[in-house]
DNA sequence: CGTTCATTTGAATCGCCGT
DNA sequence: TACGGCGATTCAAATGAAC
């Protein structure tokens, strides 16, 4: 199905496709460590009161309802603590999950994500730019949604593509807070009475910004409360594999239908901003070495106010300093620390050129090869 | 000290000052039942590691003092647990109480009053203008910070004064997400030494709202976190009686001379809350997200001579550059600079359509509320 | 006195790699 | 795993000096 290669000997994964069953079951008959990203939207409403017996069958006191409250809590902890484990248990340990919900079990979730030993990376609000007013006028519009997003570990290493994001917000870092609509019009799945096919359908701008900023392309991401599968709609456009996991059949159906009807975005249209961290480093030494720069020529700050000199070996040496062109940057500066590459230049027909101009000549020649 | 007369023999409050020390047990030796509204910023448990310095190699100065450190998320937890014990006890059957919290600790927060069986009102999203960046690129900037609204039970009527709010919202309802700035320039109070004389100062517009929609003149408003007391402050200006708590010397002293200033119906703090409105920022990023392009798609210049394709992360590739499609315009009629807005054009039914179109089309959704 | 530009600053879980 | 070197990385708002 995929080109990939699968590490070691694990058993496949059910890539692109939607799984029947409870998503603990599911999950934990998947591989441990294989999955890279989890997106979670799960119920809230679980409608628990119906099924609570008190240990001894006792009534409920009708005036106090706390206990009542405690109880219908814990089943929805337990829920969650189940769900949580199984999918931590398939995630790489490089992986990462978002889950969403609202503050009647958002908080319950962060809490239950940080016992669990998941790192929070951020706390994202999506602040619906057209959301139900409160026809009532007894509360505030409820006008946003709450996504957490964590790694598997404090010690993850997790994707993130810091210049992806920066480049949908038109060249200013994200924020915490996304303004998107809410999933209305033609997006808006119906059945075949003309009513919305799911209660809770998630934008697809939603999905969009998520899985560009934390998956690359070829990455797995599964939805374990896939409904009508949003995850894996913008999943597929984006080139990214997806598994879903629904145990109602008729949302497997519609998400069947819809996903069918996706195509994937062409590869060119795929690529996204890199950042400078991903380019391959180039020792100062080379430049010397390449004749760009010529031991003893003088180096200049990028203020004007501070000179060193090239010497054969890739150091400088200043007045007070030598070193690394970074270690004599920051001495220069009085600073903890300096990117020689953009603080250094040399002169040039009378003109001041940044050295970084010479790395990035040598890198584009180690593409050419 | 005030005219309102005291239900039943319940010993007195102190109105309007300070006390000195830790808030539990300040709490605990209060009457029970005697309090409207509390708004508690408690200490959120940040878990910073070494120093962070800025691009420009300033440091930080961040929140390290002691009253901050926690063992753990479990010694964390028994202080909350504690705290807003006292707090349920002190408050009147329909009053109300607002926590505020960044994601280290607000998860937690709103757990155990649930656990508690206060009542989840609403939560409430302090979008920040101008929040620090993320200095380092690694993850989104955090933009915002989270407000808890609850009542002492499901049973309670607290204040909600929804006309109040939806004048200051310019006549049309308060929604969950307030954006307000940070506290700022002469609003931030300084030490003798000419530094911030609290590191989290809350600013007084957020406690203006909080309490124009949940309290009425004369109701009893206490912090047990008072700190400078901004919230003291704003409800002296409002004609709410206040009683702060803090068990720091130098934090009691700022505040004790901040209030003595503070004058009733100060005209000039009612504006503060009252936000100019200008033309929204669209990042065509937002296009792309929306599904109003597609990644793949192309763009033609105004002149038709020029032709360039949408990635998915709202940057667009031509035959000579890739990049904004501002940047990309410059690139392609070599100017210096270059409206990408008016520049591209889609082609819709044979039609060619500037971009700037859909660019209106998100502006209008986003006044529509 | 108005405009422009440089400087400062804010609740922050803020790196990666080789030795 | 602790340490050190490389070298990548910031936005909005307010202040205050300069013009």
């Amino acid at each position: 199905m995929t080109k990939k290669t699968k590490e070691a000997a694990a058993p496949a994964l059910p890539l692109n496709s939607i799984l029947d069953g409870d998503c603990i079951d599911i999950m934990n008959s998947l591989p441990e460590c294989s999955v890279d990203l989890i997106f979670a939207d799960p119920p809230y409403n679980l409608q628990l009161k119906g099924e609570l017996h008190r240990p001894d069958n006792s009534k409920v006191d009708a005036v106090d309802n706390d206990w009542d409250q405690f109880e219908s809590f814990k089943r929805y902890d337990e829920f969650t603590h189940a769900w949580m484990t199984a999918a931590r248990r398939i995630l790489k340990p490089n992986g990462a999950m978002w889950v969403i919900g609202s503050y009647h079990n958002v908080f319950r979730m962060g809490t239950e994500l940080q016992n669990q030993g998941f790192w929070i990376l951020n706390d994202v609000i999506w602040r619906k730019s057209n959301p139900m007013p409160n026809f009532r006028g007894m509360r505030l519009t409820n006008a946003h949604e709450t996504m957490i997003w964590v790694s598997k570990t404090e010690k993850s290493k997790p994707t993130f593509n810091y210049e992806a994001l920066k480049a949908l917000n038109e060249g200013t870092q994200m924020r915490s807070d996304w303004v998107l609509p809410i999933c209305t019009g033609h997006e808006r799945l119906k059945n075949e009475a003309g009513d919305k096919a799911h209660p809770t359908q998630k934008p697809e701008s939603l999905l969009h910004r998520v899985l560009v900023g934390s998956t690359n392309p070829g990455d797995v991401v599964l939805d374990p409360f896939f409904g009508t599968g949003t995850t894996g709609a913008v999943a597929k456009m984006l080139g990214r594999d997806y598994i879903g996991i629904e145990r109602e059949a008729e949302y497997r159906a519609v998400a069947k239908k819809r996903l069918a009807k996706i195509r994937k975005f062409d590869n060119e249209a795929l690529e996204v901003s890199q950042s400078k961290r991903a380019e391959p480093r180039v020792p100062f030494g080379q430049v010397v070495e390449r004749g760009m720069l010529r031991p003893g020529e003088d180096l200049w700050s990028v203020n004007g106010r501070h000179k060193a000199k090239v010497r054969a070996d890739g150091t400088l040496i200043a007045a007070d300093s030598k070193g690394s062109i970074h270690q004599v940057g920051a001495a220069c500066e009085n600073a903890p620390s300096c990117n020689g590459w953009t603080y250094w230049h040399y002169r040039r027909d009378g003109k001041k050129v940044p050295i970084d101009l010479l790395r990035q000549q040598i890198r584009s020649e180690m593409r050419a090869n």
